[in-house]
DNA sequence: CCGCGATGGAACAACTGTGTTCCACTACGA
DNA sequence: TCGTAGTGGAACACAGTTGTTCCATCGCGG
């Protein structure tokens, strides 16, 4: 199964290079239970074992924003179902955020993701004073947050984090009360 | 001037590794405009030089805490003006929060964080819904993303961005309208 | 049973970062 | 002028990572 060991390496670098950006190939053949020579047949250099995993996390990230279906609803509403969706993909939440996002952040996406955002300023779900692009910053700050905070504490469930992500960040993009 | 050396380094150190928090000793010791030589001279190994960037971040940590004047007003109030005094710490917060930020930051300054936040949670400032350790990671969270955004787009002054910072924050932590 | 694809291990050279030693240079005060 | 503190550069050995080559092993279908 060619496929199978490919995606266990990829999965593997992904959990690893989350933790610690600059891992080394050989931490990352052990934790996908493949020799170095494997991962190095499979990728050659250690650039295309990257360029691998940002087109992984780019297929997952889009993935995930269809399932967000985020042209229903107001603004603020298909956020919080994208953020949601992407609270879902875990370790590479820490990836996108402190790693070398760019590799796998596609503009065309972005800019989706801002009329979105856009949309929630007109149907007064967003406070419209808050630039697109702060809100992005925001929502990706705040999910690394709460991933971060999850894999610290153990005792509280997903689901409770998740509970308290999604309050957080509807309060923060939720228009003044004047 | 041994000890003007000696800051240098440190606030080169600082820099980089917020950055780069794997970047070579080299690199440091030439941003610091240092021989090599010198910064081993200084800070025998690695770990020295860690650890004395640790000591350094949570010295600065401290004094913003103590600017802060935390005593007084609510609890939302004193964690917006924390909030204030951190955000002029610059880089330092890319390194406490992404680097290894258990180096300098002390679990008793910790703990009078949570009460200040408890504070807030009993004099109706602080959705008492949210865990202390949940405000801290968005506090945290939010001062990067605050950070980053400054440095990414430099047409907005840092005036702004604070402005934007404070406004997302205080609206997160408010409790609900209900 | 044989061949073949996939794999793992061992060994290697090249490179980088680290820590050390030694020597030369400069500034400054006695 | 001399001595000394602070510094920088060159060189070295050492360790870890990387990329490569070669060979042995395992499973499976012909």
């Amino acid at each position: 199964m060619k496929n199978r060991t490919r995606q266990a390496i990829i999965d593997a670098a992904i959990d690893l290079l989350a933790g610690n950006p600059a891992c080394s190939l050989g931490d990352i053949a052990a934790a996908a239970q493949v020799g170095r020579t494997t991962l190095h047949r499979y990728f050659a250099e250690r650039a295309d074992l990257l360029a691998a995993v940002g087109a992984e996390g780019g297929e997952r990230l889009v993935r995930a924003a269809t399932l967000a279906d985020l042209e229903r609803g107001t603004g603020a509403e298909a956020l919080l179902r994208l953020c949601r969706e992407y609270f879902d993909l875990g370790s590479l939440l820490s990836l996108m955020f402190s790693g070398q996002g760019g590799e796998c952040w596609d503009s065309q996406d972005e800019q989706f993701l801002v009329r979105v955002i856009e949309r929630g300023h007109n149907d007064g779900s967003i406070d419209p004073q808050l630039p697109a692009d702060w809100v992005l910053s925001l929502l990706w700050s705040q999910l690394y947050a709460a991933w971060a905070y999850l894999g610290e504490r153990k005792d509280s469930s997903r689901h409770q984090v998740l509970d308290l992500l999604t309050r957080t960040l509807a309060n923060a993009l939720a228009p003044g009360r004047s």
